[in-house]
DNA sequence: CGATTAATTGAACCTGGTCAATCGGAGTGG
DNA sequence: CCACTCCGATTGACCAGGTTCAATTAATCG
């Protein structure tokens, strides 16, 4: 019942690099199978060496790391293209974990074949880092965000950031995106209290810049969106999928 | 005049994980020359891609991104050790600047030879991506602290942290290392102001916590430290080093 | 129909920001 | 050697952005 990479449906959005024929022959390799998991599901938890890898197919999640008080911080949403347990491939363990806000499924990967990835196929290994270093800056730019700018440049950048995202995977249409998170998690990923987030996205809505409800998000005008954000817009690149 | 990578002082630190012999040779060729720079020196800007890539032999930097109103964010502190420019090499282009502080005197890597570093020694292409995974780690350890620790448990995580990484690289003496930042730094990297971070680090000090002052700091008891800082204490491990 | 979950709104409060002044050390020119 | 300046640290007073508490609405579900 899995799904030929050769025919992955995320390959046919313009997101991704293309690979050659033997490329696609090795990942088919380093396949062992897909998962389907529902919503509110734990995928893998901070910590721990996770046995699998993954590469999104289906659905969204997010990853997120508790703290001792029981506060949460959202590190990141996770979308369809997205590359999860690679801190724990690498590293030995995950520095957050990851839960399915929708059911998901997920392409498995073979952890164990990580080193053979990096000997025979120094192009996927590139890949890799790449994603790596892609999540790196992804970060250091929310972490500007928190620490720098105001509750609505704050909503109003990762708004952007979001739906620029959904737009390279073609999940926008007509200025739309379905976007099934809860407010808690935008306010958990932006370090506000729920109540602020509520009243700062409220801000937004009069202000006819972004509308989102009932689990779908309108930007009518993207780029007066991104100047209240304070945000330099950067065109995003095509990014490599495993 | 360019130091010997066999020789290399920071080897010496059991902070690093160790390189063969052939390795050390590819290194060598890998490494073109050193460059020292003064304190405040600008290293990499911000956005461009940097024609070398780093790794810091001495001294200390500033990863820094600075936003459309001025306020700057302090992304991560340079230590002794940290490679320099990956994101550059990988991605294209930095997402952050980095800076020095104090004089510094930098290992200068040829970055066209990245790509036939990934093809003929998978192992210091797997110690890149552990890097960019690491640096991954921390900063949604840092986010986490922006977003959720209030400025005293903050500033409290981020002293232990950075006592930390300067006790695997041997920079701890007596419980006092030097720490030639401004406060202004540390207010920058926890998204604090200057003023609330002075009044906070005197807090730490009358609890008799953490002292900092004149470049240097002294923490007596890291552990009561940490628990201040609601965090959980993770032995540090070897890290590879380019 | 009661229970649960998420969104919304109002009001009081507080953590941390802003403004402003002072202090001390280092460097510099006379 | 002293006056002057500059920079970073420090402190007090006031202010505000955002938090907390609490109540209401609306939708979904067994």
């Amino acid at each position: 019942m899995a799904e030929d990479c050769t025919n992955c449906w995320l390959r046919d959005t313009d997101a991704y690099e293309d690979l050659s024929r033997e490329e696609l022959r090795f990942m088919k390799r380093f396949k062992v199978g897909e998962l389907v998991v529902d919503a509110g599901t734990p995928i893998i938890l901070e910590g721990t060496r996770s046995p699998q890898l993954y590469t999104v197919l289906r659905g969204m999640g997010l990853r997120t790391k508790l703290l001792g008080n029981g506060n949460r911080q959202v590190v990141n949403f996770v979308f369809p293209g997205d590359f999860v347990g690679l801190q724990s491939a690498i590293m030995g363990d995950m520095g957050h974990a990851v839960e399915a806000s929708t059911e998901m499924t997920l392409c498995v990967f073979d952890r164990t074949q990580i080193w053979t990835l990096f000997k025979s196929h120094p192009e996927r290994a590139y890949d890799l880092t790449w994603l790596a270093a892609s999540e790196e800056h992804f970060l250091g730019e929310a972490l500007t965000s928190v620490g720098q700018r105001t509750a609505l440049q704050a909503t109003a950048w990762a708004l952007v950031k979001i739906f620029e995202r959904g737009k390279t995977i073609g999940m926008v249409k007509n200025g739309v995106m379905d976007l099934p998170y809860r407010q808690q998690d935008l306010a958990d990923a932006l370090g506000l209290s729920l109540v602020h987030t509520n009243k700062t996205l409220a801000r937004l809505r009069d202000r006819e810049l972004a509308e989102w409800r009932e689990g779908r998000l309108r930007i009518g005008n993207l780029d007066a969106l991104a100047d209240v954000a304070e945000m330099e817009r950067v065109e995003p690149k095509k990014r490599p999928m495993l």
